[in-house]
RNA sequence: GCCCAGAUAGCUCAGUAGGUAGAGCAGGGGACUGAAAAUCCCCGUGUCCCUGGUUCAAUUCCGGGUCUGGGCA
């Protein structure tokens, strides 16, 4: 049986969704979302996902699927993903996955084992008040005496995972080390970064901001806040989302959220960047000013096949 | 035309009681197994506007000039 999986990354603005999209078309593909805010219901213009036309097309998956009160996790959408490549690969398709959050594309590259570990909203709030009452140096202390591995992988600073490392280590799992996990196994994966000139991406990310505010991001966010999705959901932390908050709470004018926005998206596709510079394995698509979104599909069609 | 203030990193500015300078932002690099569009770490040489003078030494003090704000005519 035909295993391969497609996975088409790079940095935000980068031009991934088209690109899968026409790709799809050409193999008779399916997309699978791998990206963090695409996954909720309501948000659609600000986490840019691709158009009805394009969904009504071509078979999406895992967008919109999730209510923007919810938390989705990791451990949910590595089983969530696998099950719509399943599917995709039962019935003779080719999945494409489609998004640039680098811990969900190691869920989904990796044999990883996320283990039973249950739901303790309330060990977590005393950790959290812990940590505030006795700073993160303190907390970084306490790990290091229950697992020290993690403690010296982690910065005293980054209380987030120093808290999340000790909850792992109560549920008898330590966080572990990704160098001790295999590539999945069970599939044949095309991975593929989109890539260009860093200025040329910076353009389109300001350029692309602008345009998210003049189709309507701002009635996107009244409307969630009216449905009572309040600003401290993972979801409403999205980029653009905040920034839009931020404006209709009064602390700047319309003009500064959007700089904001830019600003923020370029930091993050630095940072993506970062993570996918991690891989040894990714065939970089590095995008030429005047090609066609045909061209590109034809290179990476190329490629995966030199790959075999 | 006159008076006042400013001119220092890509931007906003601090500073050097005279010994060639440093913050924030931007930018760059990096880490990351259950919040990840999150969280966290590291990186600062630039004609200190030009030009004379004083001085062992001037970006710093003094004179002149140029430009930019503001005020008065």
């Amino acid at each position: 049986m035909n295993n391969t999986v497609y996975i088409i990354s790079g940095p935000t603005a980068s031009g991934k969704s088209i690109i899968s999209y026409y790709l799809a078309k050409r193999i008779n593909g399916e997309i699978v979302n791998c990206d963090s805010i695409q996954l909720y219901k309501y948000m659609d213009i600000g986490s840019a996902k691709p158009s009805e036309k394009e969904m009504e097309d071509i078979p999406h998956h895992l967008y919109s699927i999730e209510d923007p009160s919810e938390n989705m996790t990791v451990a949910q959408f590595r089983k969530l993903a696998l099950e719509a490549i399943d599917d995709i690969l039962a019935r003779g398709k080719t999945p494409i996955v489609c998004g640039g959050t680098g811990l969900y594309l190691n869920a989904i590259l990796y044999d990883m084992d996320f283990g039973a570990v249950p739901d303790d909203e309330e060990r977590r709030q005393e950790l959290e008040k812990l940590a505030e009452e006795r700073g993160s140096l303190y907390m970084h202390e306490y790990l290091e005496g229950l697992d020290p591995d993690a403690a010296s992988r982690i910065h005293p600073n980054n209380t987030r995972k120093i808290i999340r490392a000790i909850e792992a280590f109560e549920y008898g799992k330590g966080i572990k080390d990704l160098s001790e996990c295999e590539l999945n196994p069970d599939y044949d994966f095309k991975f593929f970064a989109i890539t260009m000139e860093r200025d040329w991406l910076y353009e389109r990310i300001n350029r692309r901001a602008s345009r998210l505010i003049t189709s309507g991001l701002v009635d996107e966010v009244t409307n969630l806040l009216r449905m009572g999705y309040t600003p401290d959901l993972p979801s409403m932390k999205g980029i653009g989302y905040k920034e839009i908050i931020g404006f209709l709470n009064g602390e700047y004018d319309l003009y500064d959220a959007r700089e904001l926005i830019q600003k923020n998206t370029r930091h993050y596709a630095k940072r993506q960047y970062t993570w996918l510079k991690r891989y040894d394995f990714v065939n970089w698509i590095d995008i030429r000013k005047g090609e066609t979104v045909g061209e590109v599909v034809d290179r990476i069609l190329d490629a995966a096949e030199g790959s075999d």
